[in-house]
RNA sequence: GUGGCCAUAGCUCAAUGGUAGAGCCCCAGAUUGUGGUUCUGGCUGUUGCGGGUUCGAGUCCCGUUGGCCACCCCA
């Protein structure tokens, strides 16, 4: 049996290095004064439809419950953190600062980088209009990454401005109803021919691509170049106004982390929604909002390919697993006393494991070397000394065995 | 959703149309209480699944399921 397509089984290694990722992720979040929050995995899928329109359940996971709830997994979490600030907003200061790292579906075939699961980190800044909560995002969104040990020569940000685009379109009258449309051949342009593009474009044509060739001046985000140069992380970024971002809702300054060798997909994104809010309560409560979203799948790969970023997150997951001690029960007439202790050591927040069954004592050893204890305590004629050996330097010591806790402390910590 | 490549032991892979193998992992031992090395032995297969061609199919053909890659789409 094997797992459904484009679900991942997370075999002890593999959950380690995820949850090495979640607390690289959770340090930089709280560094800048976000905090965590959830919902539900299972929303209505009207929820979604109507952020998204109804050709969105195409690519839902979803399906009737058994009191025939039209219900879906969650693809992602913006709906449902509009639907919580829309009904709690009033119990909290503003701005909030919020993230949360919720596990997301989508019904898509899988390939490289894109799932059918995935965790995915939201970081969102709700109820502050200002040029500088934006820069606050894009400044966490570098900082998350050096976090992992990546540098400007790993990643870059790329930065750009929906209003830009969209009084560009005014400018030239452009219907409202062809926005959409047109700013997703802009979105487009990178990867398809300039032919197809100017086709599509007609009449903007030529201002777009000489826009797209270098041609265009957004003092909006020479500021927020700016200011990322105050905090020292300009390097991290550079304007690119061919990147508008397929979602319709964004409203202002967007960007998208790319790996700088552009081997993958885009490793993070987000921007300024500030009328999504209100859409989605039905007016109820407006606010201005902007966030990202960074998937662990992209991230995971980045961190492979990279040394530095891999090695140091290898050390994360050996410390976060490690085992402190294991017993070694060489005398079965001392098993007694040994569980006594073992007991004592737990309860004194040690790591501790032992063999269950009898085992020879070469075999115990052995698998105290496997788990990666850093020493063991040999129970046997010594008893009631007690056999403290360090593994990586197989040096012994003897200490009485109402001595142990008090001793382990300093042998281990020196 | 469209197209190309692929599918053999738990893992990585061999096997001209002629009896399915190796390495790794795992388990057990190498004279009674000391680990990373070494040596010996053991375990594992409806060759993804279903049909067809053939005296004979892991190998060729068709279908199907799954995987990889590109396109489409993109949170």
């Amino acid at each position: 049996m094997k797992p459904l397509p484009g679900f991942r089984d997370f075999l002890p290694d593999d959950c380690a290095f995820r949850n090495a990722i979640f607390t690289r992720w959770r340090e930089t979040c709280r560094r800048y004064g976000f905090i965590e929050w959830d919902g539900p995995v299972l929303e209505p899928t009207q929820l979604y439809q109507k952020k998204s329109g109804p050709e969105i359940v195409g690519q839902l996971f979803n399906f009737i419950d058994k009191g025939e709830r039209a219900v879906a997994m969650r693809p992602e979490l913006t709906p449902t953190l509009a639907r919580v600030v829309a009904a709690h907003e009033r119990d909290f200061k503003k701005p909030l600062k919020w993230f949360s790292i919720p596990q997301c579906f989508r019904y898509e075939k899988q390939q490289r980088g894109r799932l059918r699961e995935h965790f995915q980190l939201n970081c969102d800044l709700i109820g502050d209009d200002s040029l500088g909560a934006d820069v606050e995002l894009v400044a966490l969104a570098i900082d998350l990454l050096r976090g992992f040990g990546f540098t400007a020569n790993d990643f870059v940000v790329r930065l750009s401005d929906r209003t830009f685009w969209t009084e560009l379109l005014r400018a030239h009258n452009v219907p409202d109803e062809r926005w959409t449309e047109l700013l997703q051949v802009i979105d487009k342009s990178e990867r398809e021919p300039r032919e197809k593009a100017a086709e599509k474009l007609g009449a903007l044509a030529e201002s777009v691509f000489e826009i797209l060739d270098g041609g265009g001046h957004s003092e909006k985000l020479e500021q927020v170049v700016q200011q990322l140069d105050q905090r020292g992380l300009a390097d991290f970024a550079k304007i690119d106004l061919s990147i508008v971002r397929g979602l319709a809702y964004y409203t202002g300054v967007v960007f998208e982390v790319f790996d700088r060798k552009g081997e993958l997909r885009a490793i993070a994104g987000g921007g300024r929604y500030d009328n999504l809010i209100g859409q989605l309560s039905d007016g109820t409560v407006s606010l201005p909002a902007a966030g990202f979203a960074m998937g662990d799948v992209v991230l995971g790969e980045l961190i492979k390919n990279v040394a530095a970023a891999f090695e140091q997150l290898t050390e994360l997951v050996r410390q976060e697993s490690a085992l402190d001690l294991y017993l070694i029960i060489a005398k079965e007439e001392r098993r007694p006393e040994a569980l006594r202790i073992l007991q004592q050591l737990r309860n004194a927040k040690w790591r501790v494991d032992y063999a269950i069954p009898p085992a020879k004592v070469g075999k115990q050893f052995q698998t105290a070397e496997a788990l990666g204890a850093k020493a063991t305590l040999l129970f046997g004629d010594e008893w009631p000394q007690v056999k403290i050996k360090i593994l990586s330097t197989r040096e012994e010591v003897l200490v009485p065995n109402e001595q142990l806790l008090p001793r382990l402390q300093q042998t281990l910590s020196s």
